[in-house]
DNA sequence: CCGAATGCCTAGTAAGATGGTGGGGATTGC
DNA sequence: GCAATCCCCACCATCTTACTAGGCATTCGG
């Protein structure tokens, strides 16, 4: 019941992305070094999140990956579903369980409750964020 | 981010002590057919759970397996972290992070969510809703 | 058109987790 | 004493995780 390394790779290399405003290609190696991850596993990460739609890359020397749509319109939720597969609570239906169980419902519950969380949270959201605490802690570095 | 069957089959055990009212112990036998669970696989989590506190059980003929405190005091994240281990999102602290990450809030949030669910549910309450269940279902096959 | 820089693709792989199974010893109730 | 049951330890096959290696394909600057 936890996010897998890969996971957090992935939604650390779209951060990076969505951190800067130019729409230019980043290139892979600056994505590993800014957010210190093994390049070549970030070469597969990032491959992944290209064919699922939510990057875009150019090739040859100046070339790069960047997002395919806005950063308000990327969820946490989007990532980790394409790097981790599914988020569900339980293979859904559990085929061996007596009718009446009463765990199905709270599966759902539980995926409700996930749902809330990841599916609402963009990644404009979290550069706001990241400003917000940046903000504060220079302000605090300065007094 | 999905519960291991291990997690799944240990909830159904507890869940099939918590149904029975009499507090006498249950064979390992009876709870595997019942729940469909392989019976050695299932000796393993029992142990793991009366260490754990959760459980107790006798030995010798008449033995078996009961729950060492009321069902609506044992919750279903106790035994979900019993057996899977931890229920967090993301190792805390994750180092290798800059201080102004915007994820570890992230975590929490997403955990907290987690925790609403699970240790809020108790097997109390699903043998509550169990019962709810088959009640409807008799009453409609009535009709 | 050349060559360097980059992304793209296919494999492979070591370590650990997962989902079990088997055999025998220790207790208990009769 | 004997049968039933829990207890414990070891083993095992398969899958997943977290990478790594090597080379091909594309692009751009000159």
């Amino acid at each position: 019941m936890d996010v897998s390394v890969k996971g957090e790779y992935a939604l650390r290399a779209v951060f990076e992305l969505s951190r800067r405003e130019r729409p230019e290609p980043v290139k892979i190696a600056l994505i590993a070094e800014a957010q210190n991850i093994p390049q070549k596993f970030l070469e597969m990460i990032l491959a992944q999140l290209k064919h699922g739609g939510f990057l875009g890359s150019r090739r040859g020397s100046d070339g790069g990956y960047f997002l395919a749509r806005p950063a308000d319109q990327i969820t946490v939720g989007d990532i980790l579903r394409q790097v981790d597969g599914s988020f569900q609570a339980s293979k859904r239906p559990f085929e061996d369980e007596p009718p009446d169980s009463p765990f199905p419902e709270m599966w759902d519950r539980l995926e409700r409750a996930l749902s809330c969380v990841v599916d609402r949270t963009t990644f404009a959201d979290l550069v706001e964020r990241w400003k917000q605490k940046r903000a504060r802690r220079v302000l605090n570095w300065q007094i």
